[in-house]
DNA sequence: ACACAGTGTGGGAGCGCTCCCATTGGCGTC
DNA sequence: GACGCCAATGGGAGCGCTCCCACACTGTGT
């Protein structure tokens, strides 16, 4: 269309400053949009900008500014795995989507072993990103306190407790896990169980406590025997709904704390012979593909998991820039009702 | 532990000459690991290193050397999606497992919408990253012939016709579908059905292809009847198979090209009142979660996804480095047999 | 008439690295 | 013993930008 430029390489501030027939500093200052340059001149600026196909070179403002326009997603791979399929890829489009409305690069760290652990620490000191968004942190991760040391704006998904020191974003699993068994009742179901993740786990708790939470608000005494802990696996899910089964043949609910549990769940009870939803309702947890997939389609709870991408983004945009924003933001779920309860 | 340079901020290259009393360009030598440097220096500069806890600027080296050390992974969002849920996740693994290696950073791009095309476009011209991985490239697509133009190097997964410019790297769909319906021929089936994918798309092309001549190796005629054209979707899947039995109602046997239409042809099955497999047998290709999970688990053809994101990574390396490695590579799949066949 | 803000603006001084040329010194050679 | 050669090393010159100080100019108040 038009000569990118006559002498070669891509342009530089310099030659749109001699085209526009001003300075560097005023070029610099138009292409940042700052403050006070008069109308005139930066219409002039920008038209040198259009002809010359000017893009400013990142590794030079980067150098100059002493900031990298770049933030981190790190990944504990291993746990990616099971936390819902469709979840990293819907953290990215989230996160992507904010990003696409600035001029900020998403840099990919995967850490799942202990010596990529040591790399991205490593790394980071580096200070080679102006900031990290820290998904799915497990209790003795070493990281959040490095990142705090360094001095490096972060966010956390997936908090580790209560009062967790970095801004979070998280989903409201109590509601939603209330949301789940209040459903339930409003079924008519009395009986009705529940499989946890590891009490370890932050969210995982939070589930359990909105199961406690709706039976005691509907009146219902909570049984302990009608609660069994697994791990967020199918094979975990199968043998928590074995041992529940045992205790309490009754049952005509299962709430799980996931939707891979509740897969190991079904096909437990199908081998009990149990029918789904006639004998036993079943609700999970996270909406993925394996809900819709599961025979009947499991009715669970989603995670508003896009959006939570892009606050996370946000958020630590804003702390980045140096205002301090909300410290911690729990997004509503929503429960998606399905033949199997 | 120890002191991390003095004087407040990171250590430099000259912070580090000067501790080991040598010249910068010696340092620069031990760090990139480059030739002729005595055994001596190289372990004062080492220790100078170790002690200052240097770490490389980054911005610095790519301003002097006029590269990134940095590669973009392009996600066409709106694919990706269907193309398999693990899918993206597994390419990214694989592609980290590569890169972790070195010290590349992997550039997340997401282009689903065609405004976010032209910003990526955009954002390449500006030659920000030192290659470029493109993943599900679709007919169309300017991105190819932009980023030749541009000569940056790239490497495709899901090619676009057998002869593509930019070096490729790619599953067996052929032979991966051939031994998706040799294995049910071995299994007695003789009216095998298969459901396709768009078949402007490469890959689905290929699938076809190799149905085709796995019914030709075991001497079996290909009736065109026995051949229905889908989109990849589950509703797609679905409505090919109500179109197979109408026109052919004694089908024993369906191969589909993805997962997900094979859960769409399992719907309808169920509601024409086959059973799987006993009536009809079902594979699928990609063996996603929905293989997995679905009832009775789906035999279906397994990428090895994360292995082509370690090739794809290895081979632009090689590319940007300058080297000629193979222009396309295929890499194997394997049959994951389950209950539905 | 003068001083004094207040806008715009130009351009020097780096940011921390790589590249490459110049320099050094040790050693083999005739 | 002077010469050449090469490996090893030092350090200047940028890379393209941002930051910020200095310098016009224009007004306004006295």
């Amino acid at each position: 269309m038009n000569g990118q430029g006559r002498s070669g390489g891509r342009p530089t501030l310099e030659e749109v400053a001699v085209r526009a027939g001003v300075g560097r500093g005023t070029v610099s200052r138009v292409i940042n949009g700052s403050s006070k340059v008069s109308e005139h001149t930066r219409a002039a600026v920008e038209a040198a900008v259009a002809e010359l196909g000017y893009v400013p070179n990142r590794a030079a403002r980067a150098l100059a500014a002493n900031r990298t326009d770049a933030i981190a997603l790190v990944i504990p791979e291993p746990e990616a795995r099971f936390f819902a399929e469709p979840y990293f890829s819907d953290v990215v489009r989230g996160v992507g989507a904010t990003l696409a409305e600035t001029d900020v690069q998403l840099v990919l760290t995967l850490a799942g072993s202990d010596r990529e652990r040591r790399r991205l620490a490593q790394y980071l000191s580096g200070h080679r990103v102006d900031g990290v968004l820290l998904v799915s942190v497990h209790a003795g991760d070493p990281l959040p306190e490095l990142l705090a040391e360094l001095g490096i704006p972060a966010v956390i998904s997936g908090r580790r407790s209560a009062d967790e020191a970095l801004p979070c974003v998280d989903s409201d699993n109590l509601a939603g896990a209330a949301e789940a068994v209040h459903h339930l009742l409003g079924r008519g179901r009395r009986a009705i169980a529940t499989i946890t993740g590891p009490l370890d786990v932050y969210g995982a708790q939070c589930r359990l406590d909105g199961y406690r939470q709706a039976l005691a608000a509907a009146g219902q005494p909570v049984a302990e025997e009608l609660i069994a802990v697994a791990d967020f696996t199918e094979e975990g899910g199968r043998r928590a709904m074995r041992e529940l089964l045992e205790r309490r043949p009754g049952i005509d609910a299962v709430f799980a704390a996931s939707d891979v549990m509740a897969a190991g769940a079904r096909r437990e009870l199908r081998a009990a012979g149990r029918r789904i939803p006639d004998d036993v309702a079943l609700v999970g947890f996270d909406d993925s593909v394996v809900a819709r997939h599961m025979d009947p389609p499991l009715t669970s709870v989603r995670q508003p998991i896009e959006e939570m991408g892009r606050t996370m983004a946000r958020v630590l945009l804003e702390r980045i820039a140096g205002e301090s924003p909300e410290h911690s933001i729990v997004l509503p779920t929503e429960l998606v009702v399905r033949e199997s309860s």
